[in-house]
DNA sequence: AAATAAACCGGAAACGTTTCCGTAAAAAAA
DNA sequence: TTTTTTTACGGAAACGTTTCCGGTTTATTT
C-alpha cells in the first residue's frame, strides 16, 4: 500500500539510511554481511527508489525527450521505435511530444523541458518554424539536442539525416529516365531543411537534363489535407499536367493517388509518381508505388546514440556533424515505362 | 547557464523562498504588489520551476506512462495520438515504453512504474502475457491504470475498447453474403482477448450459417514475420484452401496479400480477404482492402480521458467499466464478389 | 606497545519545491 | 485606548535520495 523508501528499510535493519543507500549501490565500504541483509529485505519488500529524489539529489533524470512533427506517420513511427529500442536498452525513459506542425505548441514544450526534466532531447523540427530562439535557448541551459531528420542547420550539434538532396537529384532522375519530361515537386513546407534539399536535388536533375523550367510545377501543401488535395488536384487538371510526380513525403503520395483515381487519370501511363516513403503498403499499392525509403528505425537508433554518447560522459559536448543515412530508391510500378 | 531557482528568485528579491513560491501559485496571501514583482523577475529570467523537487513534495508527477507491445501500427500511432492530445491539454507529460509483444519487457517496465514515476497508466497488453500479478501489484501501489484495446478482463478498472465480438460476426457474415464458404481466420495469440472475441464472433458467424467446422482454418501467428508468412503460405497452399480470410489485425491482411500474389491467388475472385485495419493506404491496395476500422484516435482519447477524471479528483478510484466504441465495416474491392 | 591503516557504519547536509506555523505590522472593532 | 482581526510575509520542516565528513572498532605495521 504505502511505498517503501530506504527510511523504512533502515528502521526494519536498525541501520542508518545511508548505510542502506550505499548497500543497494554495492559500495565498497559497506561489509558483505549487511549488504546481503539490506538486498535480501529490499527484494522481499520489492523496493524501488523514488526517481524524483534521485533525480533531484543527483541533479540528472535518466530521461530523454522526442519532440516530432506527428507520429501518425510511419517515418516517426519506426524513428521512435528505434530511439526506444537503445533508450531501453541504456535504462532511459523517453518522454514523447508531439508539436503537430504548431510553432507556438514546439515553444511551449521546449519551455517545459528547461528544468532538469530531461537529460537530453532528440527532435524533429515542425514545419514552420524558421526562428530557433527557443532551441539556442534550450541548448544554453545546458540541455543537448540531437536532431533526426528535419535538422536544423545552424544550430551547433549532431543531426541524422539522410542525403536528401543526392535523393532528391536520383528521385528526378529516375523519372525523366522512365521518360518524364514535364515533372512536379510536391512537398509541406518551405521552411524545411530537408524539403529544401530535396527541391533542389529536383532542380538540379531538371537542368541537368535541360528539361523546361517548373516554375509553376512546385507544389506547397501544408497541414490540411483537404487543402493539399484540391492543390494537387487542380495540378493534374491543368492543361498542361505533368506527367510524373516526385512526392517529398508520403503523405502527398497518397493525395497524388487519390486525386489521379478521381481524375481517371492512369499511373503509370500517364502520370509516374515517386515518393519518399516508409509505407509497409508500397508494394500492394494499385499500382505498387516506387519509393525512396530512408532508414527509419536506424536513424532513430544512431540520434538515441549520439545523445548517449555524450550523457555517458558526463554532458561532454556533443559534436557539431551531420551524420548522413543513404535512403534507397526502390523502383516499382508507379515508375514504370 | 546555471538554472535559476527560487532562492535565485528570493535573494534577488530580498525575499523569502516560500514568499515568492506563493506569489507564484497566485497565493492569496501575498501582497498585489510582491506579486507583480515576483512575476515580473519570474519572467524576465525565464524561472521554470523543477518539476523533480516539485513531484517530490507534492507526490504528484503529472506525468503518466503508456505501455504497448508495438508503435510500428497505425492502431497505436493514433491512439498515442489521442492520448497525447489530452494529456497536453491537462498539462501532463507522457513517457511512452513499448513492450515488443515481451511479458518479461512488460513486467520489468511496470516495476519502474511501481514508485511514483508517474500518476497513472495507459495499457495495452503484450500477446503473451497471460498472468496478471505485476498489472495487480501496481495497482495495489495505488497507481491507476486503463486499459485500452488489448485490455485484462480480470483487473478491475476502466477498459476501453471496440465491440470486437460483434465485429468478428460482422466480418464473418460479410464474408458469407459475398459468397465465401470456406473461411480461414487469422490472430496473432491464443492469450489476448480481443483475439478470442473476435473469433467466437467468427466461430459463432459460422455456426450460425452452418459453413463447415474450420477447426484447420484457425491460424495462430506470432511475432515472426517470416513464420507467419509460411504459415498463411501453407494455409493457401492446401487443397481445400479457405475462399475467404478473416484477419483479426492488420499486419496479417499484408501477409496473406502478399502469399495470394506470390501464389497467383487472385483477391477477391479466388479468395476474398477482410480486416481489422486502420491503414491509411486501404482504399488504395490492390485490390482496395475491406476493413474493419476501429476508431483508435478516440480510443486513445477516451482511455486518456477516463484516467484524467480520476487523476483530477484526487485519485478517486477507477469505476470498474466497460467502454466500447464501434467498429465500422467499410466493403471494397477484396471482398467483393 | 604504540602508531597507523583499514573496514564499516552513522549523522547530516543538500537537491528545489511546497506548506505548515508563527509573527510583526496595519487595520478594524471594542 | 485596548483588544481583536486581518494582511503580508519569514522560518523551517518535509518529500526521498545521495554523498560528504566523520567516528568507532578491528587489523596491521613499526
Amino acid at each position: 500500500m504505502t511505498n517503501v523508501n530506504l527510511k523504512h528499510l533502515a528502521k526494519e535493519l536498525n541501520l542508518a539510511v545511508s548505510t542502506v543507500s550505499r548497500a543497494l549501490r554495492d559500495s565498497y565500504d559497506i561489509g558483505e554481511e549487511t549488504k546481503r541483509k539490506v538486498m535480501a529485505l529490499a527484494k522481499k519488500l520489492n523496493y524501488e527508489p523514488n526517481p524524483y529524489a534521485s533525480s533531484l539529489r543527483k541533479q540528472k533524470s535518466r530521461t530523454i525527450a522526442v519532440i516530432i512533427p506527428e507520429i501518425a506517420n510511419n517515418f516517426f513511427s519506426l524513428a521512435i521505435n528505434g530511439i526506444e529500442e537503445i533508450a531501453q536498452e541504456k535504462g532511459y525513459h523517453v518522454l514523447i511530444y508531439i508539436t503537430h506542425e504548431d510553432y507556438n505548441k514546439e515553444l511551449s514544450i521546449m519551455r517545459y523541458l528547461q528544468n532538469g526534466r530531461v537529460d537530453g532531447v532528440l527532435m524533429s523540427v515542425s514545419s514552420n518554424t524558421d526562428d530557433i530562439e527557443h532551441i539556442i535557448n534550450l541548448k544554453q541551459r545546458n540541455v543537448p539536442i540531437v536532431f533526426f531528420d528535419r535538422i536544423c542547420e545552424n544550430v551547433e550539434t549532431a543531426k541524422i539525416t539522410t542525403d536528401d538532396y543526392e535523393s532528391g537529384f536520383k528521385a528526378t532522375e529516375h523519372l525523366i529516365q522512365q521518360g518524364c519530361t514535364n515533372i512536379a515537386y510536391l512537398c509541406i513546407s518551405k521552411h524545411l531543411s530537408i524539403g529544401n534539399k530535396r527541391m533542389h536535388g529536383y532542380l538540379d536533375a531538371i537542368k541537368k537534363y535541360k528539361l523546361r523550367s517548373p516554375q509553376t510545377n512546385i507544389v506547397f501543401g501544408s497541414n490540411n489535407h483537404e487543402e493539399n488535395y484540391n492543390k494537387v488536384k487542380k495540378l493534374l487538371s491543368a492543361k498542361n499536367r505533368p506527367d510524373g510526380i516526385f512526392a517529398s513525403v508520403e503523405k502527398l503520395a497518397l493525395t497524388a493517388y487519390h486525386a489521379a483515381h478521381e481524375l481517371d487519370i492512369h499511373i503509370p501511363k500517364q502520370l509516374k509518381i515517386i515518393s519518399f516513403a516508409n509505407l509497409e503498403t508500397a508494394p500492394l499499392l494499385k499500382p505498387s508505388l516506387t519509393t525512396i525509403t530512408q532508414p527509419a528505425f536506424e536513424i532513430g537508433k544512431r540520434a538515441a546514440m549520439t545523445l548517449f554518447r555524450s550523457l555517458d560522459k558526463k554532458n561532454a559536448p556533443i559534436i557539431n556533424e551531420t551524420i548522413i543515412l543513404n535512403a534507397t530508391l526502390i523502383p516499382r510500378e508507379s515508375t514504370r515505362k
